[in-house]
DNA sequence: GCTCAAATTTAGATTAATCTAAAAATAATT
DNA sequence: AATTATTTTTAGATTAATCTAAATTTGAGC
């Protein structure tokens, strides 16, 4: 039952697009995440509603059926999986390795993924602070904010983005934010949005734009 | 310069026909290689001569340029690699891991790459005791002769099977004859094409037919 | 050197995934 | 509710990789 690149990364889309279980994701919407054409995504709609992956309506939009919502998050799973291991084992930095596990997480191997995960100490989150789904697809959820809501005085721990693009991830390198790093805000002006905080005892100071795609644990 | 995973197939096999450097491989040859139509074949050489990656004359046959051989046994690297980590570092077994490297070999990161070679030490030879060619494409070939030539009495070390068959290194697995056992010639019988050899104090009977395919290091 | 068999290429189709442009359905606005 | 705007689907093409069947070229044997 081996599916095609694209039929998996459809899957995935969404998968992502459904905040809850059973939200119903619009063709447009789907379009915009792959970026490729409302056209396109139609056709292929039609075909994994065919093969009882998703349930599908004309016209209205789409959701994942259970075979397809294991699908979906086995190849979550794969991809953070594969994050984890760049990251610890090859020394690689979480700006880089997103588009290399896009192509790790099509490889078909489940004994290959349980023994990446044995081999890894079974993590349950990824250099972004994404929750690893484990083989029956269940996922811990961890207490995160956006830095952005966070009030002057407060501290707390790096532990993820929202953003996967590459350019932002090098951005935030760059300025010294990477992930597990302490942070202590400074001041959170609601009306120039704009944040100051503390990074390694130096001052920064971050769009309120950028700051909400940073994911904060509180300590 | 992105190839597809067919072109890259292509040029493995090319290399993998062509005994010496610019040996001419033909149409035919490359298609029982890939299990593949020899129109196909044709189709598929005339694309890649386009592209300067190999040498092609209609009803000649065709070799590797030298970028096509650059391309080529970068990818061998990459499978070889990959094989090492799968049953290094993830204690896999030798006979269940070509095909997963068959995929992993497409990944595309240089980076990835070095970094792999560089987590696993850099070694010289893979599971299968091929060589493994470094980052310039040079490998070091090892010094070793087929089980089927060696005389009565002769010792060596297992270190590595010509054939990539899944089913038969499973055959040689269940026998008890996997990579670094040693092994003492008891008997090679021309006649009836019989070899007995002793592994682990036990004694095997081998096909002839098989022991052309396992290769050894005389001790 | 001719003839015939084998090897190779061409011709014409097929499948998967994509596109643009046009048509149809749904939703929003007055 | 009628009209307009947005979203989604259909229609028709395109590209990559493949296939089968027919045509062509090569070269081996006489």
């Amino acid at each position: 039952m081996g599916l095609s690149y694209a039929e998996e990364n459809y899957l995935k889309a969404i998968l992502k697009l459904s905040g809850s279980p059973d939200w119903i994701v619009s063709t447009n919407a789907i379009a915009a995440q792959l970026e490729t054409s409302a056209a396109s995504v139609t056709d292929m709609l039609k075909k994994l509603s065919d093969k009882e992956l998703i349930t599908y309506q004309r016209y209205k939009g789409a959701s994942l059926t259970h075979e397809g919502q294991r699908t979906a998050t086995t190849l979550v799973r794969k991809h953070r999986l594969w994050e984890v291991f760049l990251v610890q084992s090859l020394g690689m930095t979480w700006d880089e390795v997103h588009e290399i596990a896009e192509e790790l997480e099509h490889i078909q191997s489940d004994r290959l993924i349980d023994r990446l995960d044995n081999f890894l100490g079974h993590p349950k989150f990824d250099p972004h602070g994404d929750p690893i789904p484990n083989a029956q697809g269940k996922y811990t959820l961890r207490a995160q904010v956006p830095l952005s809501d966070l009030k002057p005085g407060q501290e707390g721990v790096v532990i993820g983005v929202k953003e996967d693009e590459t350019s932002f991830l090098k951005h935030l390198n760059d300025k010294g934010l990477t992930l597990g790093k302490s942070i202590k805000i400074l001041t959170n002006d609601d009306y120039d949005n704009t944040l100051r905080l503390l990074v390694d005892d130096l001052e920064l100071n971050l769009a309120g734009k950028v700051a909400r795609n940073i994911m904060i644990k509180p300590t």
